[in-house]
DNA sequence: CCATTTGTTCTATATATTATATAACAAACA
DNA sequence: TGTTTGTTATATAATATATAGAACAAATGG
């Protein structure tokens, strides 16, 4: 099972199905160059429309994370290891993720609890291994 | 201007209501007992249907983050020192996090930098003071 | 070249969500 | 008693979500 959807849920189906293959990106299990099923194949899989599929297939495309090609089918565009994000797409998301954290405040949650939860979930993610990680410390190689 | 809202955006506008309030509470703007403008007011100030506002409200309260009352207006109920957040709850916000922290990784955010956007979102809130920091260690109060 | 695979586009339909508008109701409070 | 406030009801329009069927078009491989 390379997803699983919850179709009577509060959050639509190809919204689902895009934070799906975000984090299968983030953790690693979609790495880049990696490929998904075919449209019609997983909307299948998952007993719902194509087009449905398509829409979020289209929504990750429109958000770099994936390439759409005819024959060649669904291909992931970056991961963790592709370099550094657009910077208006930053600012987009610090908005998000205070939204966020400020309801885990207001609930009650305490700062050690919200940074705890935040480092357990990057615990799971694939991030690139450290490089180049001493310069100038006296002298290139040997 | 306590809020302010983009009517042309992607997200709701009951939504933007609610998240504005949620982040007011989180940052001591508006703590537990402080009262918020009334429904119609709010909604001449933003230039929206007072329906608009009432579907914010109402949310918060069901979030449990609102008190609502006919001539009393609405109250907030809860914020970061008013004791631990449901169970229940803190499930789904961990699911909403995961998410989130996963697009900022799969984008290229480093560790560290989603590590310090979330501390910085942090320190922007108003957590309660710790309290009975220390105990048994050799001794209470001399 | 041909046929298959795959994404893309188009039209249509049904349902749900969002936002506005108007009116009336009901509890709390001074 | 009257005003303030949230609540409920009905209606309408625009947009979003999901499904359905059909056809198109590019890329790939035999």
């Amino acid at each position: 099972m390379l997803l699983s959807i919850e179709p009577d849920g509060p959050v639509p189906i190809y919204q689902q199905i895009r934070d799906r293959i975000v984090e299968a990106i983030a953790r690693g299990r979609q790495p880049a160059g990696s490929a998904l099923p075919p449209i019609r194949q997983l909307a299948v899989d998952l007993g719902v429309n194509f087009h449905t599929v398509n829409k979020g297939y289209d929504l990750l495309r429109q958000e770099g994370l994936l390439r759409l090609g005819r024959k060649s089918g669904a291909v992931v565009r970056r991961d963790a290891s592709s370099g550094p994000p657009d910077p208006g797409w930053a600012q987009d998301w610090t908005s998000r993720l205070q939204t966020l954290l400020a309801e885990a405040a207001a609930q009650g949650m305490p700062a050690t609890g919200i940074a705890g939860e935040c480092q357990a979930a990057l615990a799971d993610f694939a991030f690139p291994a450290a490089v180049a990680e001493v310069r100038n410390r006296g002298g290139g190689s040997p």
